[in-house]
DNA sequence: TTTAATCATTACTAACTTAATCATGTAAGT
DNA sequence: ACTTACATGATTAAGTTAGTAATGATTAAA
C-alpha cells in the first residue's frame, strides 16, 4: 500500500519528458535528474526499465539522451503502474489462501479502485494539471 | 501499495471474533489462530495492538482469551486500517517534496479512493459477506 | 496452595526489499 | 583519439517483514 520511490521517480521522469513534448530533442539524464529531483545514478536504471517497457527511446553517444516513445496522451498511468509490477495492494502470490473469502475480496476491491482512478489519467492530463497548478501558485506571489 | 500480512491478519482476527458475536465467551489465541490461519506466536503481538487500539478486550488466566470490545457494526475497516498506520499509498514523510505537484496529488487521490471504499465496510458487513459466500460455496457441492 | 492454562513483554533473527552507489563497458559525435 | 553520453552488472547499507524464543504475570481450578 505504498508507492515506491522507484515508481514515483519513474512517473516523474516521464512527466518531465512529457512537459517538453513535442520537442524531439533528446534530454540527457543529468537534466531529467535535476528537474525531476531524482538521483542521477538511480535514474539510469529507471530509464532502462521505462525503455524496455516501450515508453522512452534512448540515443547514445555525444548528443544522446532520452525522448518519449509515445505521445503523452497515449501514455496512461494505469499501464505504467501495472507494467511496472508495483501494483497489487494485496500480495496473493506469497500467501497461500483461498482468495475468495470476504477479506481477500475487500483487498481486491481496493485494487480495482486504484486501477479505476489511474485509468482516467494520462501523461497529458498530468501535464495539464502541472501547468494549471503552476498558474495557481503564481497567483500567490 | 501492499497490505502487510500483519494488517491482513489483524482484520482476519477481528472477523473471526465478530463471527462469534454476540457470544461473550472469551476465545483463546489458539482457536483464533487456527480459524483465521495466523501463526499463533505472531497473532499474540497483533492482538496486543488491537487491544491497545480498543478493538478487543483480553482476559488473563486459565479461562482467559479475547473478546470484541465493540459491536461488529461499530467497527469500521477504515478506522482499523487508519489507526494501524499501514495506510498511505505514498510515504510523504520520507521523501522531502512539495506535495502539491500533480504527481503527489495523484497518489493522494489514490489514498482517498481507498479510504472511501473502506468507509463503507464494517465488521458486520464482512460477517454478512462471509456468511453469504459460505452459502454460495455450499451450492457447489 | 500448587499447578496448569492463558495472556504479556521483550529480545532476537533470517530473509527480503529498498534506494541507492560503484565500476566498467559500449556507442557515437567532433 | 577523445569526450560525452547511455548500458549493465555488482555491490551495499539500511530498513522492513514475518516471524520465533524466552521469560514473566495472572487467574481458575485441582
Amino acid at each position: 500500500m505504498k508507492v515506491s520511490a522507484k515508481m514515483d521517480y519513474a512517473v516523474r521522469a516521464l512527466l518531465e519528458l512529457a512537459l517538453h513534448w513535442p520537442d524531439t530533442n533528446p534530454r540527457h539524464i543529468r537534466d531529467i535528474s535535476r528537474k525531476a529531483a531524482v538521483p542521477q545514478k538511480f535514474l539510469i536504471h529507471i530509464l532502462i526499465v521505462l525503455k524496455s517497457l516501450g515508453y522512452v527511446h534512448s540515443i547514445r553517444g555525444k548528443t544522446g539522451g532520452y525522448t518519449l516513445a509515445l505521445e503523452p496522451r497515449q501514455i496512461r498511468l494505469v499501464d505504467v503502474v501495472k507494467q511496472w509490477g508495483g501494483l497489487g495492494s494485496f500480495d496473493e502470490q506469497k500467501r497461500k489462501m483461498k482468495k475468495d473469502d470476504a477479506i481477500s475480496l475487500l483487498w481486491q476491491q481496493i485494487d480495482k479502485d486504484i486501477i479505476q482512478t489511474l485509468k482516467g489519467v494520462s501523461l497529458e492530463d498530468l501535464c495539464n494539471r502541472q501547468r494549471q497548478q503552476g498558474k495557481i501558485l503564481s497567483y500567490d506571489i
